[in-house]
DNA sequence: GTTATGCTATGACGATCGTTATAGTCAACC
DNA sequence: GGTTGACTATAACGATCGTCATAGCATAAC
């Protein structure tokens, strides 16, 4: 089955947005997956790199899927979606989870990176989109903001416990789209 | 000497923001450092731990600093220099660098955790006594949006190899600095 | 029923980690 | 000038890491 090869990668992404690469090891992935350690070299003949390259595009496809979705009612609406995703990760997971993506971005190289890349230049695009269709002129500008700092944001509340600075950016940044949209 | 002590915070704070907390070992701090592995835990039997939290509160200490500095001339050119100062931190180093901070709170708990927690608190409070003592009524919220979305541009420009997505954060929030202060 | 194939089980490999212990050096101070 | 105390040198401890090899098991195909 590819069921214990899609667990091993979600809960690779769970833990990487928990712990971070470095602290993530394939023996712990593998038991929190339930599926044996020989498995995940079957899997995945590249290695821990391949597991966390992929960790992070599954990561990166689910932020993208719910962006889309929360965008067709509209960029403030899909920026609020947005915002509640990751106050729900934060929150919901007694400011110990943070974002998979930033997490490899720290620490990785190569392909993994790469991955990073993508995912954040995914998001930006599918954000400038929306932006753009509904008017904005800045739309490539103010996607790259919104991805910056409510990532950003997300550091920052796991690292004083408290979902104030999202909620902040949050704010700040819907004001800024109600403008540049009309 | 406190020369050698110096110098191995120092070293820690680097290596933190290039590798993450748990790829940097007390041995190679140490011998990028030019100090015995020994010496280490002479200046900080607190361990690894002791370790990255005065290497946060330096690069805390560090930023804080030039950000007064910048600030004295105003709002709008102590952003720039705070932007300025990440530009070169990025692009000097093949964005192989990241910041000190952001890279404990992926990975850290404790007491690393809480300096980098303080280190995010410093700055947004630096940022919003600027923008407070020059009109701005929305100071703290602005200064947190300051504080993440650069902090958010570069891992973005890390993760992408490239500048751009530090400008554009700049280039918006200078405009907002503009408009909210006068 | 035999064979092939996808997955599991087990264990080992070299390397490196954080940390500690102990002995040694060397300068400053009484 | 002897002694104290700060610093160094060296080596080892157990633990864990990523990775690989090999043997075992299942199930499905012929």
């Amino acid at each position: 089955m590819t069921q214990s090869r899609q667990q091993l990668v979600a809960g690779a992404a769970d833990m990487l947005r928990r712990r971070g690469l470095n602290a993530t090891s394939i023996r712990e992935v593998a038991k929190h997956a339930q599926a044996p350690l020989g498995s995940t070299y079957h899997y995945f003949p590249g290695g821990k790199q391949q597991l966390a390259t992929e960790a992070v595009r599954w990561a990166s496809d689910t932020v993208a899927e719910i962006l889309r979705a929360k965008l067709k009612a509209g960029p403030v609406d899909g920026l609020r979606g947005f915002l509640a995703l990751w106050r729900e990760i934060i929150t919901g997971n007694d400011f110990e989870a943070g974002c998979t993506v930033v997490a490899v971005s720290i620490e990785a190289d190569s392909t993994a990176l790469a991955a990073a890349a993508d995912a954040f230049s995914t998001w930006e695009e599918i954000l400038a989109d929306s932006l753009r269709s509904h008017g904005a002129e800045n739309a490539e500008q103010l996607a790259t903001l919104i991805v910056a700092s409510v990532e950003g944001a997300v550091v920052l509340c796991r690292a004083q416990r408290s979902a104030v600075p999202l909620e902040r950016v949050g704010a700040q940044l819907e004001d800024l789209v109600r403008a540049a949209t009309r």
